[in-house]
DNA sequence: GATGAATGAGCTTTCATTCAT
DNA sequence: CATGAATGAAAGCTCATTCAT
């Protein structure tokens, strides 16, 4: 019973989050979609702080299990970044509230945005190894493994979130192989 | 006077706004930093909201001419592109706080974010047709020129935004020539 | 406006605290008493600790200068005593509020009850002063000044709290001369 | 095993009453003091209410017999009282947290504290026979027993709740030679 | 034009009490 | 006997907005 409630409140929040940001988010409509008392959340979680960076661990713990689980292990960095852009962009498919949440939620100075941030950086340095080892073994060609990585996941994100809330129904990763050829190709034609 | 202290109010807003965010940022805050009262926004600005929107405007029309002014009419797409890179993190050094609005801020459906995203469409609409123009004259090479100009925008913000909570005092400039070479030849050594 | 409305908060607080005590005081009931919207005491005092800090504050020097200013400066220890005995009594029939909030509030180790008790340790050194003058000039025999000040205070004060709560609808005063009586000549026939 | 809990659940109600107060209490601190389930306590106990009276009523007859079993009783009233001061400031001295929960929780209109000045008033009269008893065998003087009684046992109360929060390690007993002094001679020099 | 005192709806959080196990 | 998860009413506090001056 304690961890189907748990569960019922988090999918709530996760849900009212992404909606509303985690500001206009308010502890009565988590409550009234967990269907649960208000007191209940308050019995598992402490704050609506502490209920939002547990779901953003799991969130994003989620997102780096999803994405980095698909990573053939012997395969060229070429392959392995072709994964992170196609993986990643169907986890953003089945999670799109977790999308959301990300882009609006990570960038400040509250506790809660630092830990955010904090997870983030840990899967962004997924990246950027699997870029720096296409540099070892002399695939890739790059003067900042950092901004590349940065770029690729900002790149990603901002395309994922732009369609969530612009695009039609079509399924994100629909756009996998342009994005993957910008990334691994770049636009020019010579290459 | 007026302009005086209209120009007041958009100052301290952008700063409040950019370390609160919207909903977390007070009217008495953006009062007392532009040193007014609190009754002078709301014979400048008709809400919160209305301010914030104006701010929003003012802005992205701001680094619509501030990217878009310094492309040369001549040149190549390549070039152009290139321009766009350098141009808007240049923005985004000098103006820090915009950046971390829009990432923040443009996400939701509330009037205000729907209101922003059409701003940021139209801007992101002047990198997509610079694609295209490369596509036409043979220098580019993509599938969904849409993808690439928002791929292209994304990476190069969320790469500030990074560097900005995160970062050393380094310009976001110095990042200007690893972000061209992503983005017009890829990672990949062969391009 | 702005005193007349603190003041009608003020006397609510009083009226409210002393009823209910602090902890069950409401800031609704005090705003309802003193008609004004519960945000205006939030305007006027920052919180409800602080409200009662300066109710505490003010009713605590209300009772030294009620008090001490009645004393005749050239008259006897053993007839500056009287004085106290009675316009201490006098002070708790004018504002029995008063009275209640000192016995209840006084005792414990949160902020406002600290405060609270070093206005109250100022006041009992003023009686305490007395006595020492007394002894100084032959007047008065104790061993310890601290404790024949506090034991008058206390006596006073409980012989009055217990006559709010339980007594007829008699002055307080009339309680003067059996407890001169009793500090200044104790119980002893022979004195 | 009832008894050992329900002691168990007393000890620490009577240690968090006292520290925190009637209303500050809570139902959860007292269960962790005592090593029982929340639930237990109303196992037990009806309600916090309950709990509380229960409590005083038990310290408040422990205050009488602790005192009063010590009269001796072919004894003087002189010393009587003599008896009364030094028992009540080494009762006090044991329990210093009952001295702490009468001062503050016996004073409003709620039902506990009713019942609490019911039992104090049980207590006071036996000091107040003590002072009639003397009156009647020609030791005493005073036009008002019932005064002299509630001064005499607020002047102790009073002088020992001061000590408590305020006084260095010393024993309260300490105290009562001269609250001895005080109350059967009174402070004046020729009594 | 400009002010700032006043408002009250709305929010997070607490906690005594209940009850199924 | 004992437990502790669940409840929901109630409370302190915030803040966008208004309006008399």
């Amino acid at each position: 019973m304690r961890i189907a409630k748990t569960r019922a409140i988090f999918n709530a929040a996760v849900d009212v989050f992404s909606v509303r940001g985690f500001e206009k988010a308010t502890m009565d409509e988590i409550a009234a979609k967990a269907k649960v008392a208000k007191g209940t959340i308050y019995y598992h979680f402490k704050s609506k702080e502490d209920l939002f960076v547990f779901l953003v661990d799991e969130g994003t713990k989620l997102l780096g299990e999803s994405v980095l689980s698909k990573l053939p292990d012997q395969a060229s960095a070429t392959e392995q970044l072709r994964v992170i852009i196609r993986e990643q962009l169907a986890f953003f498919q089945e999670y799109r509230d977790f999308c959301i949440i990300i882009l609006r939620e990570a960038w400040g100075e509250d506790t809660r945005q630092r830990e955010f941030r904090r997870m983030l950086v840990h899967y962004v340095r997924s990246i950027q190894t699997i870029v720096e080892n296409g540099i070892a073994n002399g695939e890739f060609v790059t003067s900042d493994p950092e901004t590349s990585a940065w770029s690729i996941f900002g790149g990603i994100s901002i395309r994922a979130i732009h369609h969530i809330f612009t695009g039609s129904g079509e399924n994100l990763t629909s756009f996998s192989p342009a994005m993957e050829q910008l990334i691994i190709s770049g636009l020019s034609r010579s290459g």
